[in-house]
DNA sequence: CCTTGACCTTCCCATATTGGTAAGGCCCAG
DNA sequence: CTGGGCCTTACCAATATGGGAAGGTCAAGG
């Protein structure tokens, strides 16, 4: 199986699978023409690999996982650690962004929004602090 | 005011103050040593740029908000509608972010954590889609 | 007057992730 | 043998910020 075939068959873009390989997270075997060969289980390791993205971990992280998945003596300890930790990040990223749209949310709630210029909104990014 | 001084008051790192001025945010003008040099006005529209990326503006946004700011005839309705917009990609941002957190809190809830292998989580992670 | 240290300059590199493009090689069908 | 589709490497783009090198400037103090 060349890489298209991959890509198509794992939904990670051809493109994502060579920069996969040159950062070291998967090895592909190559031809006698030089084209990237692949086989089923490497399929397999790129669909892992888009649902721990699609998760939001961060391709250190799948490195990780990605190891820890491989190694069948593992202890899920560490992969819930891992998971844990991520839950965390991504709450506390996701609690930040509620803020700033709370606070622009309340802002523009004060402001006409029509042809004057006054804006609460300008006025607050203007303050001096 | 050389840029260390407008750093310190703006709350903007020189590097950043630089690079702003290298995409035209701001223009600063030189000493005759070709320092740059700042007036009072400057660091106002700094602590501008600095106020608008606390709140997640992207730079393109800030560019914007910055020209509305400066001209004096502008329509409230115009920053009003940047910033609703920006509300809602915060939002939407953080909906996505919860997503991934809660699926990934459900998954390891399902998970021992101990010293055996078996987690759910890489079993998802597996799964074949 | 000269040294020292703090500050300034530009330029390059790095982060993390993905996409685009260009120039060239390989292979199969017609 | 040619065309089109796939492959290769390599460079560039975007996001925003920081680190550091190499060298110029300036002020204070011996």
């Amino acid at each position: 199986m060349n890489i298209g075939e991959a890509a198509a068959r794992s939904g990670v873009s051809a493109k994502m699978i060579r920069h996969y390989e040159a950062i070291g997270l998967l090895a592909a075997a190559r031809g006698a023409n030089g084209y990237r060969v692949y086989a089923a289980r490497d399929v397999a390791v790129l669909r892992f690999i888009r649902h721990a993205r699609d998760l939001g971990f961060p391709l250190e992280d799948v490195r990780r996982l990605l190891a820890l998945w491989q190694d069948h003596g593992r202890a899920s300890a560490e992969v819930k650690r891992l998971a844990l930790a991520h839950v965390v990040a991504l709450e506390s990223k996701a609690e930040s962004l509620q803020r700033m749209a709370a606070s622009l949310r309340h802002l523009a709630a004060h402001c006409q929004g029509d042809q004057r210029p006054d804006c609460p909104i300008l006025d607050d990014l203007a303050r001096k602090e």
